[in-house]
DNA sequence: GGAAAATACTACATGACCGTAGTAAACTGA
DNA sequence: TCAGTTTACTACGGTCATGTAGTATTTTCC
């Protein structure tokens, strides 16, 4: 796909029509939330990007609102997808540090692949129109980090009085993801991913270890 | 101080000049920067809450930028001394693990004292005109946190090569701390502050202890 | 009580973004 | 080549927030 290159001067836009175009305006709307914040992604700014016309845009998505709930409906799927499959591909190890570890730097390689999508959802969203739904796309990540977890810390440390505990255990699970992530991310890290996965996943099951 | 009430009806609002409506506008804002986010913090929207016509606001503060600057900084001295205070407080003592849980006590203490200015700081920032001053309070309470974490890890833990952890393990630690803020103002919490700061507490203590 | 100063209000001009017509260009198939 | 369809562009009106003059009111001080 021979990225069907923005015509930035005088001349009309290929005639792509709204089913091909919805991409290429996801694709715009998440590079100026990520350099510029969620508030400026108006419809103006998309299509000027694209080199596209307003109504381009609006033939695409009905407004504004329908606009960024697509962008976030695609970036935490893909999200969601690809941590799963790195919690997966950490699983059936018996030796819990040993997992742990394998956990973050799986986590930590998705990230470093798709970096803005994370930089996306794991902002706070400003916007009451949408707040919801960012709410709930991280609710939605941390329902399956907290079904990845359960079994481990019953399994493991036979943790007491679980039901009570998974939602707090979680919450801390999560901040430590996103504290892994904003690590990778700071233009002043200086540590592998590989390193960063053993630090966060040695120091989580030793926290988690005595819950 | 009797709240000078809002004129919601007809009259005209109270004399008060702009050296004394300013701490006025500035809490009017907090309301709705926590009620509504930071992009509703608009100057209509602060005056109309005060019951006071736009120019009154423009008295107080040049333009927006300048108000949510003011906003920004009173609040994060505010949080800043008060988290120094709680730090402080958890000093002094030989155990790391009573240490660390009175630490994370007297913190969700000062949070549920002034929960607004946290949510208000802890929020990343949408709006790019003053996202780096976000992110210099931020800093600042992470030095802070880092002066206080250093002594000790070196102390109970003797944790090697520490200038290259210690941004890292600030960051783990600021993150816990974000998390333990975050359940505490869940709605849905039914851990007491005393709950909740021994087991962040324990579980932090233990996370830092192989570091 | 009355003039002067401080303060607040109404009204206006500007600019950004939104959403929707109506028009011009490009592609499609006979 | 030439209609018909699809697609994109230009242009308009509406709304909301900004920032600034000019005017009316309250307070202060003699």
């Amino acid at each position: 796909m021979p990225a069907p290159k923005v015509a930035s001067s005088g001349a009309r836009a290929a005639h792509l029509g709204p089913e091909r175009r919805r991409p290429h305006v996801l694709d715009a709307a998440l590079e100026i939330a990520v350099e510029q914040g969620l508030p400026a992604v108006t419809l103006s700014a998309v299509a000027g990007r694209l080199g596209v016309s307003r109504p381009v845009v609006y033939s695409c998505f009905a407004d504004r609102i329908e606009l960024l709930e697509a962008l976030l409906a695609r970036e935490s799927e893909h999200m969601l997808a690809a941590a799963l499959e790195a919690l997966h591909s950490a699983q059936g190890d018996d030796d819990p540090e040993a997992t742990f570890i394998a956990g973050y730097r799986a986590l930590l390689r998705v990230v470093a692949d798709r970096p803005q999508a994370w930089q996306l959802v794991f902002v706070a969203s400003p916007e009451p129109a949408i707040a919801d739904r960012f709410l709930r796309a991280r609710k939605l990540v941390a329902q399956s980090a907290a079904q990845w977890l359960a079994p481990a810390l019953a399994r493991w440390w036979q943790v007491q009085d679980l039901p009570r505990k998974l939602p707090v255990i979680t919450e801390l699970f999560m901040s430590s993801c996103e504290a892994s992530v904003r690590r990778l991310l700071d233009p002043k890290n200086d540590w592998s991913i590989d390193e960063l996965g053993a630090f966060f996943g040695a120091a989580m099951c030793r926290a988690f270890s005595g819950a």
